[in-house]
DNA sequence: TAGAATAACGAACACTGTTCATTTAATGAG
DNA sequence: CTCATTAAATGAACAGTGTTCGTTATTCTA
């Protein structure tokens, strides 16, 4: 029907000052990500909104992928590692672990996607590495089972994400003569959650379970510092 | 060009003998999803290899999201709860932990998909929880923290699923200057590992650290059966 | 046996990411 | 200052996606 796309109309041809630049690709999408959800990042969804056509996108980004690790980046940014240069080692990885799932949880899409693509070297996320390896070697952990660790942690802490994303009721069986155990066990779950989010409690229960069992692995094989 | 999409032919109108299935569809999009990954599982790529046009589906399978929902019946199917009948609770939950994984794992695209759809009522899925449940129960860990508890284990288990599928080397920082201690690390965690997979090392250092925290909280606040 | 329900085709729609030729302007070298 | 080069936009096109709808032929049911 509409002949135009609705994007405002320019001339063809650069224009005199510029509009789009790799930032402001990243940030807008990640905007419309938490906007829209999930399928809101399409790449002709940001360039509407910045009042472009999509091809011109492609001359600040190398396409889907690069704009995912592009979100990706500006999303780990907010992770906090302050917490190494401060407290003990398992109170500084459970400050890491609560602020990686809050960051990640904000933005479901990327979620699965960090999980598959490589980390460029160079970025925020390798310093992010490099602090929280920092600080479990200084605590005595050993150098070739130290990142190992930090990956079976982030492994519990994605996985959070995304049942964090989850609907609340998703695991509700409703009235299912078959599983009367587990109907029973979610009724219960759910009265002892009161206001609180149940994926909320499973996260604190899990990173617990975790640090106490990684505190038994670092006093039966680490050196103190 | 080829004005025919290379479907063999046949007639318009319902034909002599039936062609499709809801179990046959589903079945042909998990074995394409194993042979080609990730998007191997298109309606087109699965009615092409069923020899049928695309709309064909729609007679038998809901949409996209009622085909997803569907495989994820057939991988639920292959998770091993036999444990909770013969072992100690504990023993139980690793086997149904590694069976879980593993059958996840082989399906990548599924993943994700786990984690926030409803499951529907009176299917296997449902069964699985049942069991689960009773045999947590029946060791004497009480009925409000059981599901919970269950959930934060899956946290894990999808994450560490959701890891298996990332490439070894994502991790891999080159060499990066500014991130030595990473890269050391990096570095030490592949020699050590020597033939097996990272991620499998992370994966058993994870659930083992786990079972030792819930094996802690069970001692302090469960009822021995 | 008449009519309804079923299960296929085939065309179309609204999307998606991506490529390419074209147009225009900014930039850098001599 | 000029001129070739580079950069940044448009706009058309392509191959792919999920989905809907009308058509047609068959089977099932009353």
């Amino acid at each position: 029907m509409a002949v135009n796309d609705e994007a405002p109309t320019r001339r063809s041809g650069r224009p005199t000052t510029a509009v789009l630049t790799r930032g402001l690709i990243l940030e807008t999408a990640l905007r419309l990500l938490d906007e829209r959800g999930e399928s809101g990042a399409s790449l002709r969804l940001i360039a509407r909104e910045l009042g472009v056509r999509p091809s011109a996108l492609y001359n600040h980004i190398g396409g889907q992928d690069d704009l995912i690790s592009g979100i990706r980046e500006l999303v780990s940014d907010r992770i906090d590692v302050s917490g190494f240069a401060e407290l003990r080692w398992d109170d500084a990885l459970e400050r890491w672990a609560r602020s990686y799932r809050n960051a990640f949880a904000a933005h479901p899409p990327t979620i699965a996607l960090l999980g598959v693509l490589p980390i460029a070297t160079g970025t925020r996320t390798s310093q992010m590495y490099e602090v929280v390896c920092g600080g479990l070697i200084a605590a005595g952990w050993p150098e070739s089972e130290v990142l190992t660790t930090i990956v079976a942690v982030e492994c519990f802490i994605l996985g959070a994400a995304l049942d964090h994303t989850a609907p609340d009721d998703m695991l509700n069986p409703g009235v299912d003569p078959d599983a009367p155990t587990f109907s029973a066990a979610y009724d219960a779950a759910r009265s002892a959650a009161g206001a609180e989010r149940p994926t909320d409690i499973s996260f604190e229960i899990g990173l617990s379970a975790m640090l106490t069992g990684l505190r038994a692995r670092h006093a039966a094989r680490c050196v103190e510092a």
